[in-house]
DNA sequence: TCAGGATAGGTTAACGTTAACAGGCGAGGT
DNA sequence: ACCTCGCCTGTTAACGTTAACCTATCCTGA
């Protein structure tokens, strides 16, 4: 009598000792259709009893649905992943799906792995936050084709039947290398990317076009840590990429007065370079990063940064995924950018906004 | 001809296609059996031209196993978590399974409910890594009993068909805090808990026992930072609970002269706390982390932590999981615990490691 | 009295895939 | 000539669930 490998419990199981049919169970199981109640009491107990858990591969066969959403990010460990997660979470899973999670660690290769697993396993639809690649977006554009619903955030990929949420990190590099020049920097350093790479880099290319227009050379040797350091490497760890390209600034025989950072993380690690070498921030070097994360606000001095509204941006890309699943899979484009905020603190303005640890609000608001 | 929906491609279809049956087509596309090359070539043309991607639920039905395993992790967005998943995919993906995460931050609702869902659309297997519950535990125990196979990390919930792997963190919890006893500290505070809901967290056991052995007495006063701030919160904004709680030791009359804080991004905040309040570090407040992220190498001063084989541990769980998938579902647990490493830096000892930011290891070799 | 609706439950046939079995055909051995 | 074995393909019947359809009561109101 003891397998090896015990069976699941199926609905006929529950039928036959509860007497009736199959169909009836499973009318228990999904209050559907009228049922005794009495019957009603009777399957629910026997259920219990025995454990039953539905199969959701047999139902989403025959349903052609299985109120599943895939999620692909890179980067996990990093405050970003974790607020985008959030938000489509929170919209998805009032709505009865489950998000499942796929890590691909920025590898076109990993990309594909994931968008095909979801694929397979037939997800609803598919909300997708990693870095764009040539071969990725071949497969994601045929996974549009063949009709999968998907959702794009800040993906540098445009498909006519694919939604598409991003933050403008164009003008909040922008704006972020303009409060510098304000401040009067003109020797302004960025860390985190090789001019041959940035391109794609859309904060990089907002420094760049600040400079341009402020009249400002762009100098090469002011651009530190690009590919050769680590496109590929994990966020959590661009910190590294921020101390060595910090030191390689300080090397400079005319070394940058400010120094823009391609996050807070890769800013955490120069702003600790900095206080090594002994030198003081803002006065010797101001500095900015971008994302805001909540450690921002604690390093000393506090980090002047760049916001974006993350939870919302998964948020809205969980919303337009839902319109396309539950309406036409082919419906136009919808697509939504969300303005960047910048944060001045002390690392570039000296008596800047301190905030104590807990008056700072966490949640954007539901709309 | 143009539905709202296109359906997916079946087998069927490009049997009809390719005038063979689905069967040939499965074997195919599966690579098994015998098939004549032409034929193969054939339907392989014809199954690339439609674009087809195979239906794992059918598959999954049919075969009684999805190749799938499911992980649940709170309090992503954390170096640990983002370790932990990538030990735990490396094994599982070079095996041909595809890993699926559930996000569940800490409450054992959504705790069942990740379990819930994995059960549900038959995950050949399940890595719990939150935090243990009752009713969550209580879930567990059902989902085990009907077979399914479990593998448990840091969790403190025993079951004899469930594997386990751990860190050995009340040793690690006891060696920091003898470390400070070491240099001469009496009074030693400990931000990230409260004292009635402590008793789950081994670190902290830790630091009772050494505070014990020591002859030293227990302070409620230094003990700070518990449910009330944020027993629930995601973890990588646990630095307000440091700096909340390192700003509640500041203000008492005798203040302790060494803290030690329940990871490494409550140290972080508590770190700031103390810098912001003139103080300096070690000389007038010891600080001691845990967990040893990445950033902990990067503040000024370095921080002092205890370092957890965190990729390992994931690792080691997902072959405890393949070994129970592929043998029996109800063999007796395996068990294993690492031993953390007390990692000595500037924040306790004026003078200690200090290491630039590349030359350090970062993946654990492979045994 | 009887049409018509609400209630209760059974029957059938898929959803897409594949394990198991059943040929058929040709080559090689005895 | 016969048997065997390797190759190639087809047939059948599930896997567990549910949509769609059907039957049989019972109640209500005209």
């Amino acid at each position: 009598m003891d397998k090896k490998q015990k069976k699941p419990v199926t609905l006929a199981d529950i039928a036959a000792i509860a007497a009736v049919t199959p169909m009836t169970v499973s009318r228990v199981i999904n209050n559907s259709g009228y049922v005794h109640a009495d019957t009603r009491a009777r399957v629910l107990g026997v259920a219990r009893e025995m454990n039953y858990r539905r199969n959701g591969l047999a139902r989403g066969l025959k349903r052609q649905c299985t109120e599943t959403v895939g999620l692909v990010i890179g980067d996990i460990a990093n405050p970003f992943a974790a607020e985008l997660s959030g938000g489509v979470r929170e919209v998805l899973e009032e709505r009865g799906y489950t998000v499942f999670i796929c890590i691909s660690e920025h590898t076109a290769k990993e990309d594909v792995q994931a968008f095909d697993s979801l694929a397979d396993h037939r997800a609803d639809g598919i909300i997708v936050a990693t870095r764009a690649s040539k071969s990725a977006n071949e497969r994601l554009a045929e996974l549009i084709e063949s009709g999968i619903p998907i959702s794009l955030i800040g993906r540098d990929f445009r498909h006519p039947h694919a939604d598409l949420v991003m933050a403008d990190n164009l003008k909040g590099g922008y704006e972020a290398t303009c409060h510098l020049i304000d401040n009067g920097h003109k020797r302004i350093g960025f860390i985190g990317v090789s001019l041959t790479d940035g391109v794609r880099l859309r904060r990089f290319q907002g420094y760049l076009e600040a400079l341009k227009d402020n009249g400002l050379p762009v100098e090469d040797r002011l651009i530190v840590g690009g590919r050769e350091v680590g496109e590929q490497m994990p966020g959590y760890s661009t910190e590294e990429m921020g101390y060595d390209g910090m030191m390689k600034l300080l090397e400079l025989k005319s070394r940058p007065t400010a120094v823009f950072a391609r996050n807070d993380f890769t800013a955490m690690g120069a702003l600790n370079a900095i206080k090594r070498a002994g030198l003081r921030i803002p006065e010797d070097i101001a500095l900015v990063g971008y994302d805001d994360i909540p450690l921002a606000l604690h390093t000393s001095p506090t980090l002047t940064t760049v916001r974006q509204p993350t939870r919302e941006q998964g948020r809205c890309a969980a919303e337009f995924l839902l319109r396309r699943i539950e309406g036409d899979h082919e419906q136009p484009r919808a697509e939504k950018t969300f303005d960047c905020e910048l944060i001045v603190r002390e690392s570039t303005l000296p008596g800047a906004e301190v905030v104590s640890g807990s008056n700072r609000k966490r949640k954007i608001k539901t709309a």
